[in-house]
Formats: C-alpha cells, sequence, structure tokens
DNA sequence: GTTTATGCAAATATTTTGCAACGTT
DNA sequence: AACGTTGCAAAATATTTGCATAAAC
C-alpha cells in the first residue's frame, strides 16, 4: 500500500475526509523527496496545481500528517519547520541529516548503527527507547575539496 | 577558567564590551543546570537582578553566546528555541537528551557511542563531522512504572 | 571620548484560530 | 443532510530591528 492510500485508511478509522488539498500536500512531499521542504515551499507547490489554497490549510495538513506519522518534522535552526516523509522502518528508526556547515547542504545516511548506543541507555536508565533523531554538524566533500584546494 | 572569565575574554578579544547583563544572562544559565531555559524563562529569571532589562537584550545576548559557543540550542517541537551551557568537551561532543513522551520530561544522557557511526559516515561519503545532536523519544523510566501499575 | 550595548517600541515572520461557505461521505 | 474542511482575514506568538540614551573601555 503506498503512502496515498495509507492516508485515506487513516482518515476513515478516524471518521475524517480525504480531500484534493490533503492529496496535493501529501503528493508535494512524495515527490520531492530529499528536499526538507518548509510550510510555506509546500504551499507554492501546491498553488500551481491548486492556487486558491490557503496557507492555514497547507499548516493544518501538516499538522495532521505529522500526528498521524506519515510525515516528520526537521528543525535546522533557520527559523522554519522543515517536512519530509516518514520512513515506514521496521522499527521506527530513520535516516541521521548530515548538514554541512560551510554550503548548508543536508545529506542522508540510511544506516542506523544506533542499537549499541540505545540498549546502554535502556540498561542504565531505564529509559525505553521508541524513536530518534540525529543530526550531524560537519563539511561536506565536496566543501572539503574547494578548501584544500585553496 | 570558568565560563564567565572566559566570556570576558572572548569579548575581549573581539572588541566587545562585558556588561552586567551580559553576566547576568550567562549566570542564570549556569546556575540552572539541566533546565533547557527558553529566552523568555532567562528573561524572568534576570529580571529578578535586574528588572529594567528588555527581552531584546535577552535575544540578542543568547544569539552572541550560541556564536561564541558558550551556548548550545536545543529544539524541542514546542515552538520555544531552548538554551544550555555547551560542554567543553575535548572532541565537541555532548550529551544526549531523552525525551519523554508521556510526561515530558528531558534527561541527559552523558555517554557519547558516537564514534562508531560517525567513523561510518566519514569514510562512506567524505562528510567530516564535528558535532551532532541526538535525541531519543521514549518514555522514563517513572512513566513506565506507572504505565504498569494500572 | 569613542564605541558598543541597552531599553523601548515598532516591525517581522511564522503559525494558529474564528467563522461563514463549501465539499465529502 | 450531517459533519468535517477550506479560505480568508485577523490574531497570536516568537524573535528582530531602529534609534535615542546609557554604559563600558
Amino acid at each position: 500500500m503506498n503512502n496515498m492510500e495509507y492516508f485515506k485508511e487513516l482518515l476513515k478509522n478516524k471518521g475524517l475526509k480525504m480531500t484534493t488539498q490533503r492529496g496535493l500536500i501529501l503528493e508535494s512531499l512524495s515527490e520531492n523527496p530529499k528536499m526538507h521542504l518548509t510550510a510555506e515551499e509546500i504551499y507554492e507547490i501546491v498553488c500551481k496545481k491548486q492556487p486558491e489554497i490557503g496557507i492555514a490549510t497547507v499548516y493544518r495538513t501538516l499538522k495532521l500528517l505529522t500526528e498521524l506519522g506519515l510525515i516528520d518534522t526537521l528543525d535546522m535552526d533557520d527559523g522554519f519547520v522543515h517536512y519530509e516523509l516518514a520512513e515506514n522502518d521496521r522499527d521506527g528508526h530513520h535516516h541521521h541529516h548530515l548538514i554541512c556547515m560551510s554550503c548548508g547542504k543536508i545529506l542522508e545516511f540510511k544506516e542506523d548503527l544506533m542499537e549499541a548506543l540505545e540498549d546502554k541507555i535502556e540498561m542504565t536508565t531505564g529509559f525505553k527507547i521508541y524513536d530518534h533523531k540525529v543530526k550531524m554538524y560537519g563539511y561536506c566533500k565536496e566543501c572539503r575539496t574547494k578548501q584544500s584546494e585553496k
């Protein structure tokens, strides 16, 4: 089952309704993977197909999608909340974000490798972990190459 | 050298000035460890000793302290930026935040254990990591105990 | 004495809300 | 037909900025 069908099913189960706007907002995220779009950017993308949409609908739908677990939020310290499709991983574990401090680019790293740390935390503190968000700050390959050329 | 002296030195090196307000703002963070205060909360704490201070000064000083690396910001998805003293670790690695999804409490976990992951990322992608932020979402010991008692 | 910092108020910017009209089931 | 959803405008919230005054060096 794809995202859209799953979205419809979740809505039905909750007595909520599928609308053109909701579909287009989820679609804008599906069709722009790795883009970490902001609400405003999503609004602009949807506007191309549905110019009458209001920004309030975008915010309401993004909140709904987040609550349903279909999308994740990402804070990049730039004053905007960024959104991306959630990965339906086996156990809620998703990719890490690598933020380049030189060019601002965001890369993704698939492998999790957090189990050892999570086990240690659970054993030591009794805190049971269900999800995590990891941001790495550094310099990407391209910026490092450019730098060393100078 | 403690935080405050280090702050004064950094200011001097940059031709900036130490003021009562700047001192009180750093002090409010030093004296409230593990509190993850917001700008508004810091403003209220400083107000007790310096009632004439303006919130703009708090924001300006927090930005300055962040740029100087003396404090770190923490996004908790509640619409506020939270601040905490930076740990002057050997290599910029700091504690992780454990956020309880039941009671909202934030615990800290000292051990880093991110080296293996960072090495793998650097080897695979060429992205050189200098810092990271890790947030774990789950349920704290107390909430889990309460739950199982029901 | 020169330059930087402050406090206040106004301005920005992002996100939320109220409500009448509309669309979906 | 009933109820949830939308779009618009206004409101709310967090943060920033301009500027005259004050404080630090």
